[in-house]
DNA sequence: CCGGTGACTTGATGCAGATCAAGGTTGCAC
DNA sequence: GTGCAACCTTGATCTGCATCAAGTCACCGG
């Protein structure tokens, strides 16, 4: 099972202080939430919540990732959410989540317990606030989602799941794109709506076309990201909003 | 374009008094909402918001249907939101929209200016409140969405939407459901990720099966409601959590 | 009553991606 | 080392839905 980890990282110094959901605070209510935080790691494989759970915390990433993802009586599988560090597990007013959380890579979680989190909430509108807008922003990239699953081909799907990783690690290290895949063929599938045949075939193509060059079975760079932006089949301009 | 409407609606009387952004106010709260409000009407098939328009008010659908949706380049559009009475348009913070908002059928908002509504907000914690839980239910919305788009067949999406009609009209009148659709079928293909054809021919497979009886095009009767359910792929229980 | 238009149905055909099947590669337990 | 289990690739075939193409039906304005 997963192992609760007794040591403490000091807030002030936490790799996700300034995107999760206590991007807002203050010096005094981090100190609150210093109080009532503890971590928790799970392996990669592991299953972190399972749908239906009651849910005794609510919890942010540190670090690894993490999916949600929903079942169909047959076993149809389609990934809801992908959660990165500073992501958010767990809605205020709500005891369950009505899908599977699962670590992708080793994970590890800042975890509150829900019942004081909810509390805290009440009276620290920082931490409202925030939770507002990570939710907003969630439902942006969902919707932007259901774009991909309902309109776009096999091609334009995974061009559009390597533009999204591009971008994201834009964000952390503004190098040259050499970018490792956090997700198998399987998971990637499910994320797009495809098959994992499909994927490795789609990804073989990217390879033919000279748009990828791949080090590694899970190591790649982008060799032509005109192509690849050109290939999500997107505005010209992205929708880079940012 | 548009008609704005001076005549005043009292909030207390109002149809979507207990469901929309202002369910959780109090008396005062309503009064001051009440000094800023206004509504507007438009025609079945006009625009209200283009994408990237600038968005001076925000607004709840007292009545009527209005469709937010995304096109791709070459014209290929998806869906991504269903507006019904009560529900709300514009997120605080936010400028624009990056979709369309398209009246379904005649449509009357309650409005009110983004700025003023945003000032509000701030010192309203019942609106904060209640727009988050909105949020929050549309994501659980949108990741049951992405789930039919990604990995349903079209039965089964013609099925979950159907369903879907049902169980919100039980919502307003309990009685034995003989229903309109609200949506022409190029608008159902494009909620489901479909082709208008594709609709059609699922619709008449439907009556073909027993499950559907159409009184006319746009107006029917559910006869095997046990045989719909099944032809949801959905759990057994429906996830019927409401 | 007629012509036109928008919403819908039905049929014929084609193809993208699923499915079925057979390896290949890597890494780990022993 | 050997064996095994994930993970991935590639090929052959099948099929559900898109696409292309005619209609049908209801309604509206003249």
């Amino acid at each position: 099972m997963n192992v609760q980890l007794n040591e403490r990282v000091k807030c002030s110094s936490c790799p996700i202080r300034h995107r999760a959901v206590c991007a807002r605070c203050d010096e005094d209510e981090l100190a609150v939430l210093e109080q009532i935080k503890s971590y928790r790691s799970y392996r990669a494989g592991e299953t972190v919540l399972w749908r239906g759970d009651e849910l005794s915390h609510v919890s942010s990433v540190v670090s690894g990732i993490a999916t949600l993802s929903k079942t169909l009586d047959d076993g149809r599988m389609q990934m809801v959410g992908l959660l990165l560090p500073s992501d958010f597990i767990g809605r205020p007013g709500r005891k369950t989540l009505d899908f599977d959380v699962t670590a992708a890579s080793d994970v590890t979680l800042c975890s509150f317990e829900r019942k004081s989190f909810e509390r805290l909430i009440e009276n620290t509108p920082h931490i409202a606030q925030r939770l507002v807008e990570m939710a907003m922003d969630e439902l942006d990239a969902a919707r932007d989602w259901m774009v991909l699953l309902g309109r776009k081909t096999a091609r334009e799907k995974l061009a559009s799941f390597i533009q999204m990783l591009v971008q994201r690690s834009r964000i952390d290290d503004s190098d040259i794109p050499s970018l490792a895949l956090p997700l198998t063929r399987e998971e990637i599938a499910s994320y797009l709506g495809l098959t994992l045949e499909t994927v490795s075939r789609q990804f073989t193509q990217f390879r033919k076309d000279g748009i990828l060059e791949f080090t590694d079975r899970r190591q790649f760079n982008v060799i032509d990201h005109a192509a690849l932006l050109e290939a999500t089949g997107d505005d010209a301009d992205g929708g880079v909003i940012v």
